[in-house]
DNA sequence: TTCTCTACTGTGAACGCTCACAGATGCATG
DNA sequence: CATGCATCTGTGAGCGTTCACAGTAGAGAA
């Protein structure tokens, strides 16, 4: 601005240091938390920078700290999840602002297929970002135990399974919101419970299918098997199970979805087979993504703390970084009454 | 792999020179292209890198070059239109891998705030990335005459409107989509066709808008300004619109609408209003997002071709930091015929 | 006074790479 | 047999930082 022909060369350390009359290790300090400086020097170079225009060097400095200052995000899910997956969106935006404020860019990596996961190791594994947001939830995912081996600082999205690896981790409560839901489904009346779980080699497939069958015990309901089908989080495979489900069992009043796309697909089913929700049938979701709102009714869903699983993976990882031990963050869901149970 | 102990330090230049019984020099010209290299020293070194597990220092490498080797994806759209459009996905995601397969990082910034716009335009104008993929379609966004101010290599997803800067961009035909799905809905018989505009300082805005009243005019039907109503993209603004113009124009047989996720509105509201969908009024899309598919009818739309003009705007960015001049790269649209029209 | 301690400052020496340049070699040409 | 040219190779310098270290000054204690 007040420079206008600054474009030649940009400032460097040097410039500052003579513009300020001090020498570049005085101005290295004020950059660095400004300790051991006087409070003179530290005005002199704070005006330098100034007038200068002087932005730091980050190339520099990281070659010879060795940090890069940055975070990568990688995402190892199949692409479709990726899609049709509202929460990525949520959770991707909300860690690329939570790193922001922090000065660290967040560089988002996508290893879908063999050579793209062989490319980012390689150059994560290089030293070329401090740390790891990792999405993965495959169980047993062979970049998880790569990266904890590389000594690489990581914090996965979901407790991820089947790891021997000690991996820090966010997570939502998924049992106990599923345990909610299926109180919910009881209090209001209902008794002929199925479920929809997710994969099964998904930490929200497990624990949701457990949290669905810890409420029905603690109610004295039986546990049968026939009430429980399987889908993988993806609308079609919802419609699916709920055909199933209701060839199985054509008296179930009620269906806990691990998922709100699933339940979406629930509903269409249900409608296809004159099945009225939730006079019928009660449905109860899980996410309360964009689809809750905008299906026909509009579903009755666990809540997922997007926003704070973001910024809790952000801070569990600068900690990691920092040399904390890592930890498994978990935290609380939130039931949302809707229409359709 | 082989030496399973090499955790210590990594490798440098000078290992893998010293490996191979080359100078420095040698060695950097191998990562270089490798010309002016005998293929005896050529093979030496490669083997030398592989045997030490060499990975180049890309702070090293950009210190001396001043260039980064990475590019940001910069969206300042409001935060609403991230999570509700599934197109953005699809461009991130294919920004992503086109760069990756060149091995360059992608920076993913987001300035929904002022305070997010300042910081990262300071990251960028510091020369931390050498060029930008800016996704903003706000008619004089100031970033973009910044950026273009400040010499930075820019590459825009859709028109700017509203700049006097020269800068290249990338973007779908909107105008003959919109033409396409005109004459189609004229072709199956429509003679009082309605539209529903995205916002007007938007160029998917006025470019659909544009083709929808070239088409009228093509084909001899007056251009009735009562039959134009205008969205916002959301879904919601969509439902608006359509009941304005069943209000104004109960006797509307056809609505092209300039986005698929406004379309599901407007197909909420007919429902309501009882109107048969296609064969009261017909429907017609664009975008060709999933929530095409999804809706009930499915949506004819037009497809816009995210994954081209993803790779457009890679290489055409990758171009311009080669040193060629901004370019505008138009690519052709698509008529998907489904029920609603 | 002299010594010690604290607060502050300046000065090489790296960090790992690329680039310009100088030198060496081999081969064809005059 | 000298000259030119193209191909190849090694060397030193330097990119902009931080860090360890040495050094200065001033205050207080012995």
């Amino acid at each position: 601005m007040s420079t206008p022909a600054s474009r030649r060369r940009p400032a460097t350390i040097h410039d500052v240091a003579r513009e300020a009359g001090v020498s570049r290790g005085t101005v290295s300090r004020v950059l660095n938390g400004g300790h051991y400086v006087s409070p003179t020097a530290k005005a002199a170079v704070d005006a330098a920078i100034r007038r200068t225009g002087y932005v730091v060097n980050r190339h520099a400095r990281s070659l010879i700290t060795g940090k890069s200052d940055s975070v990568a995000f990688l995402l190892t899910e199949p692409q479709e999840r990726f899609f049709e997956d509202p929460n990525f969106n949520v959770l991707l935006r909300a860690c690329t602002q939570a790193l922001a404020a922090q000065d660290i860019p967040l560089l988002l990596m996508i290893a879908g297929t063999e050579d793209e996961r062989r490319r980012n190791l390689r150059y994560i594994e290089a030293g070329h970002v401090d740390g790891v947001l990792l999405v993965s939830s495959h169980s047993g995912d062979p970049v998880v135990a790569r990266l904890h081996e590389a000594g690489v600082p990581v914090v996965a999205c979901g407790k991820p399974l089947g790891q021997t690896a000690k991996i820090g981790y966010v997570a939502a409560d998924d049992r106990d919101g599923a345990r909610d839901m299926v109180r919910h489904l009881y209090a209001t009346g209902r008794r002929r419970i199925a479920t929809v779980t997710g994969p099964l080699d998904t930490p929200g497939g497990v624990e949701r299918l457990a949290g669905y069958r810890e409420t029905l015990a603690e109610h004295g309901l039986p546990v049968d098997e026939l009430l429980v089908a399987t889908g993988d989080y993806s609308r079609a495979s919802g419609e699916d199970a709920a055909r199933v489900l209701l060839e199985r069992a054509p008296d179930i009043d009620a269906v806990f979805v691990a998922s709100d796309l699933m339940a979406q697909g629930v509903l269409d089913a249900f409608a296809s087979a004159g099945r009225r929700v939730p006079e019928d049938i009660a449905v109860g979701g899980f996410d309360d993504s964009p689809a809750a709102v905008s299906s026909r009714p509009p579903l009755t869903t666990i809540r997922q703390p997007w926003e704070r699983i973001s910024t809790e993976m952000v801070r569990t990882l600068l900690a990691r970084i920092a040399g904390e031990d890592p930890a498994a963050v978990i935290l609380p869901t939130e039931l949302v009454r809707r229409e359709s149970a």
